[in-house]
RNA sequence: CGGGGCGUAGCGCAGCCCGGUAGCGCGCCUGCUUUGGGAGCAGGAUGUCGGAGGUUCAAAUCCUCUCGCCCCGACCA
């Protein structure tokens, strides 16, 4: 392909509204336009780089046995109703009404639509398992859209929906996808990690989330080194303490600590660490109660975990008002010693601890030496604190590491939440009628192009892995002679002849140019003709992985980069 | 939704405090020279200063409202 052929807008600076490196490159790189917030345009070189990415998802999910369909974006209220989620989902949903005043809303996933068509084609456990999949363009209203393809509103997103006839075919179907994700990712030429994840809005009662490695990742996860454990910070399990202390109980004391609400405060005052601390959150659940939550100084309440352990979906900080009311003592002096008809819980580190410190539900007041069980009783010691780096993994108690990471996939096993809540039932071979059990399965398709880029660049511009790239070599003809000319038009017809994708800068540009526009787009391979190298028959190609350039003439180009590209290959099986 | 910031030429920005009718760099167009890492010279085009209203002899500049966008937070398959 000639570059006159293309538009490719490449900027010389970086434009102001961009932050991180993927947002910033595809700007520069003409790969994408904004149209509005969370919301752009594929320029033709970033649409190659998309339709490689679903060219791998294909051919995996086809692999797998999943079948393509593709789905309305636009979706009737009336399904949404059926399972709750078109008052549960909020404004993310965004909504419209047609000419006759119907209500629908633009798909920001398609559970009720695939199960509707499940419930309506499906009938026999004959016809089990089955396994749709879409890549579709999903809209969903986020309140922030960000760094461009990585959190936009609108968004290329690849979905599978698997129905089985048990919870064991479902775990087969499960455990397929997740091999399948595995394959794709590690074909897109990333650098990823399965974890452990909450279910969240779309429920289910197991889920991993594929994390693609990269500082700028909006999600933490924790990991062991064994690769036993690996689990996003929201889900990841803290193992209860090794015992208890056997410290002598001591008597209950109460001091003052003026002004002292934080547990740093609290400790430089009392002469103690966050260790010997218990932080008393009060919270608001959706159904108006008030809890209790006793974490250790030195830890973070999750806040997950709380809801999971109280089987609520709302959870809010009390505020001030609530705090003074039910502890009757400003914010940072609540503490469970003689707090009344509220439910407490506490993180299972508590359970290790005696003759510790909390609130003295009393302004500027807070006791010592207080002891579980005797002062105050709780209502569940359970894990409710937030994993931390160091934290002992849960399987075999090596040290945790954390990580940032960039969601790429994710994966649920539904269970039968929305085959019961439509009806979706098949008959067995009873003629029972029976609920089918789902999975579903995401992939953000324009997500995994950034987190490749924020995984791959350098100060230069993007260095795409070879199977994603948007072309495999970029040909750059430096000087205007006819002898470059000629040469570089034999080139291109010998290489794309030898099944490479080649984009010819064909511009009336100077060599610097095209240069830094050929590292900024970063095709693996540049391959520069000049009158200098042609004088010995040879043309510079480098590698812009490694900066490498290798003098190689131009007779046997062909030959050398279908190899440099076979060395450079990402693993990939055959086609299905 | 809370906090902060920004809308001035295609892009990046200055001018705004202290009103006097718009500028710089890059890009773009023409010509000549140049041509292996973002060329030089000469000439040229381009703005309803985000929008609406107000104050004023006069508004990019001051005031009010409004729309859009960015960042932090809350939120989030």
């Amino acid at each position: 392909m000639r570059t006159s052929q293309l538009l490719i807008p490449t900027l010389r600076e970086d434009p102001g509204e961009a932050e991180i490196a993927s947002h910033r490159l595809m700007l520069r790189a003409g790969m994408i336009r904004k149209v509005a917030a969370g919301i752009y345009t594929y320029l033709p070189l970033g649409l190659r780089v998309i339709r490689k990415i679903e060219r791998i998802i294909r051919e995996e999910m086809n692999r797998a046995g999943a079948q393509e369909i593709l789905m309305p974006i636009l979706s009737p209220a009336e399904l949404w109703r059926e399972t709750g989620r078109w008052d549960f989902y909020g404004k993310e949903l965004l909504r419209c009404k047609d000419r006759h005043e119907r209500d629908f809303c633009f798909g920001p996933t398609h559970e009720e639509v695939i199960t509707d068509l499940f419930r309506r084609e499906v009938r026999s456990y004959r016809q089990l398992p089955l396994n749709f999949y879409q890549i579709q363009t999903k809209f969903r209203d986020e309140i922030r859209p960000r760094f461009g393809l990585m959190r936009g509103r609108e968004f290329l997103m690849k979905d599978a929906y698997s129905f089985d006839k048990d919870e064991e075919g479902a775990g087969r179907s499960y455990q397929k996808m997740y091999d399948a994700y595995h394959q794709i990712f590690t074909r897109c030429g990333l650098n990823f990690r399965a974890v452990e994840a909450d279910t969240g809005l779309i429920g289910g009662s197991m889920s991993h989330e594929f994390m693609v490695l990269a500082d700028t990742g909006e999600e933490t996860i924790l990991f062991d080194e064994n690769g036993a454990y690996a689990a996003n910070v929201e889900r990841a399990e803290v193992p209860p303490p090794p015992g208890a202390s056997l410290e002598p109980q001591r008597s209950l004391q109460k001091v003052s600590t003026p002004n002292a609400t934080t547990v740093e405060e609290v400790c430089t005052f009392l002469k103690t660490s966050p260790e010997n601390l218990v932080k008393t959150l009060l919270y608001h659940t959706e159904k108006e109660e008030i809890v209790g939550v006793l974490i250790r100084g030195d830890h973070e309440a999750n806040e997950i975990k709380v809801k999971r352990c109280l089987g609520v979906t709302g959870l809010t900080l009390a505020d001030a008002e609530t705090v003074a009311r039910v502890s009757s003592a400003p914010v940072g002096f609540a503490g469970p010693v003689g707090l009344k008809n509220i439910q407490i819980l506490a993180d299972h580190a508590i359970q290790g601890m005696r003759n510790f410190v909390v609130g003295g539900n009393e302004s500027d007041t807070h006791l010592l030496n207080v002891n579980w069980d005797r002062d105050f009783k709780v209502d569940i010691f359970t894990d409710l604190r937030q994993a931390q780096a160091g934290d002992p993994s849960p399987r075999g108690g090596t040290p945790l590491r954390s990580a940032k990471g960039i969601e790429v996939g994710h994966v649920f096993l539904l269970g039968t939440k929305y085959s019961q809540a439509m009806g979706a039932t098949f008959l067995d071979p009873n003629g029972k009628e029976t609920l089918a059990v789902m999975g579903c399965y995401g992939i953000g398709v324009g997500r995994t192009a950034a987190a490749a880029i924020e995984q791959n660049h350098d100060r230069k511009g993007m260095i795409w892995p070879l199977s994603i790239a948007p072309f495999h070599i970029h040909l750059l003809p430096v000087t205007a002679s006819e002898n470059v000319q000629e040469t570089t038009q034999a080139l291109y017809a010998s290489l794309v002849n030898a099944g490479l994708e080649v984009l010819w800068d064909d511009r009336d540009e100077r060599a610097g140019v095209k240069f830094n526009d050929a590292d900024l787009i970063g095709a693996p391979f540049q391959v520069t003709i000049g009158d200098k190298g042609l004088a010995t028959g040879a043309v510079d190609v480098k590698n812009r992985r490694t900066g490498e350039i290798t003098k190689v003439s131009y007779k046997e180009v062909a030959t050398y980069l279908s190899n440099q590209l076979s060395l450079n290959k990402t693993p990939q099986l055959e086609n299905w």
